[in-house]
RNA sequence: GGCGCAGUAGCCAAGCGGUAAGGCAAUGGUCUGCAACACCAGUACGCACCGGUUCAAAUCCGGUCUGCGCCUCCA
């Protein structure tokens, strides 16, 4: 299995620490509010990134942080007259709806910044000590960015250069800093703000800190994969880097990854711009699982574009993975029990190549849309070879095959049986009755009528089929 | 100014040296009372443009044009 790694800039065989174990960390949201769709990118991208290396049988720790302290939680809070608290609760479990609806399944653990104070201050403390770190006259702390040879190196920056970069837009308020590179580990309160006491003042912790700490609490101080989106590279990745080799002393992570962004209509989604969408009013319009088959419809390092026209050919698109689905049910429920015949296995033996296509796919740097497209195939293979005529073994394989193909990209192709509605029974069974006598008008009525309940019908050769909405 | 990415049919999108996957849309057909689903058929003499390397290039090299990202909170 193949990884395109940002710190080497290349695809590289991917090689656990310890055989058989991944360890994982993806840069959460700050929860200031709803997140948005790009916040979604990254959460569909390295959940299935998850799902597919347990598919292959690794134990996965995924460690994903919620940074539930930070200038926009407050501001949010002050707009509202409550405290940052309140606002970070209430959209992390708003998130965790949202997450849900996109089918990204819940971390190992989900740690948040403000329960990880101690491991920050005892880090900051050893940064102190080994020279990496030193406190201003106002008590913020702040990194020597020069003291750390490899700086730059996840970037691909040199170091002479940002600065030339800083001085053209120089920030005011970083007097205490002895060079502009500096970044801030711990900052001083300002009225009103939450803070917690430490040996520099009473303040709290700089962004980039929490995420060095919480991987390391809860995966160690090397890890497998690091990831997030194309944006965290500089300044929060590298940063992370510097402070956690410089604590450690040890490789930080061995991969890193880095999902492209996702544009509204071919431009940046800004709020200025009017094209930001939260994923809640998304869900509104759309099942949300479309919104995850969309994201994977192309490679995480390419840029995604997001427009109505192109999320209505995923829908499409996902709906004819789903009709299959539902056609092999139907031919279930009348399938007989009979022993596979051999022609069956060699059709199944035949699909095997539209999975290892997909695997294939898939370890190359988790090629997502090549990997559907072989999922197309394996769908049009069985729309195909498929019959009244099939045993329920075969049926049943065949199924399982498109299921499991479908689970790793988190798509649920089979929604959950429902007791067969009696009310919508007896009026297909009047309607083909209708049809039996020619009475059109009759048999589109009832049609028309189960439409307006949700229900939709297909006279297949097989008999009437129905399914909700 | 520095660093980097991309340009493949109407749209989306794989392919990354061996002669253009897949999906959506559209068209014609099969099936069907109609519809929907499904299936079948054709659909890029060509992969932004110009040169070069090679037996062979969408794929490698050089240049041009266009779009975009990062360098600053940001997925």
């Amino acid at each position: 299995m193949k990884i395109y790694n940002t710190l080497t800039k290349s695809k590289q065989e991917f090689e656990p620490l310890e055989p058989g174990k991944v360890k994982m960390y993806v840069c959460g949201p700050t929860v200031y509010n709803y997140i948005h769709i790009g916040n979604a990118r990254p959460m569909v991208v390295f959940d299935t990134v998850r799902r597919y290396l347990e598919y292959k049988g690794y134990e996965v720790t995924y460690i994903s942080n919620f940074t539930d302290v930070d200038d926009k939680i407050i501001q949010r809070a002050i707009e509202e007259g409550t405290d940052a608290d309140t606002i970070s609760k209430r959209y992390i479990i708003e998130c965790k709806k949202d997450m849900e609806g996109l089918q990204v399944r819940p971390a190992t653990i989900h740690p948040l910044a403000t329960e990880e104070i101690p491991g920050m201050l005892e880090m900051i403390q050893t940064l102190i000590e080994k020279g990496y770190a030193y406190a201003a006259s106002d008590g913020t702390v702040y990194y020597r960015t020069r003291k750390f040879q490899e700086y730059g190196k996840l970037s691909h920056k040199n170091i002479d250069d940002l600065q030339a970069g800083h001085r053209e837009i120089k920030v005011t308020g970083s007097e205490g800093k002895e060079d502009e590179l500096d970044f801030v580990l711990w900052k001083p309160k300002k009225e009103g703000e939450p803070y917690w006491t430490s040996p520099w003042c009473d303040g709290r912790p700089g962004w980039h800190i929490e995420c060095s700490v919480m991987a390391k609490k809860y995966l160690g101080e090397e890890i497998d994969i690091h990831a997030g989106g194309e944006d965290l590279i500089f300044p929060h990745h590298e940063n992370e880097i510097a402070q956690s080799e410089a604590c450690n002393g040890k490789q930080f992570a061995k991969y890193w990854m880095h999902n492209a962004f996702l544009n509204i209509d071919n431009k940046k989604m800004s709020k200025s711009a009017g094209n930001f969408f939260t994923v809640r009013e998304i869900s509104e319009k759309i099942d949300l699982q479309v919104i995850r088959f969309f994201i994977l419809s192309a490679h995480y390092r390419s840029p995604l574009n997001f427009s109505a026209e192109l999320v209505e050919a995923s829908k499409n698109g996902l709906e004819r993975i789903i009709t299959a689905v539902e056609h092999l049910n139907y031919l279930l429920e009348n399938a007989q029990n009979k022993v596979i015949t051999e022609e069956e296995k060699e059709k199944l033996i035949q699909t095997e190549a539209f999975v290892r296509k997909y695997e294939t796919a898939m370890e190359d740097d988790f090629n997502t849309a090549d990997a559907i497209a072989a999922l197309f195939e394996l769908v049009k293979y069985s729309n195909t070879n498929t019959s009244s005529e099939n045993t329920k073994e075969y049926l049943q394989i065949l199924k399982k095959k498109i299921l499991i193909l479908c689970e790793i990209l988190g798509i649920v192709a089979e929604k959950e049986t429902c007791d067969l509605d009696t009310e919508i029974e007896a009026l297909i069974a009047e309607r083909t009755a209708a049809k039996k006598e020619k009475d059109f008008a009759r048999a589109d009525a009832i049609r028309s009528q189960l439409l307006e309940m949700g229900i939709i019908l297909k006279d297949t050769r097989e008999g009437v089929q129905w399914k909700r909405k």
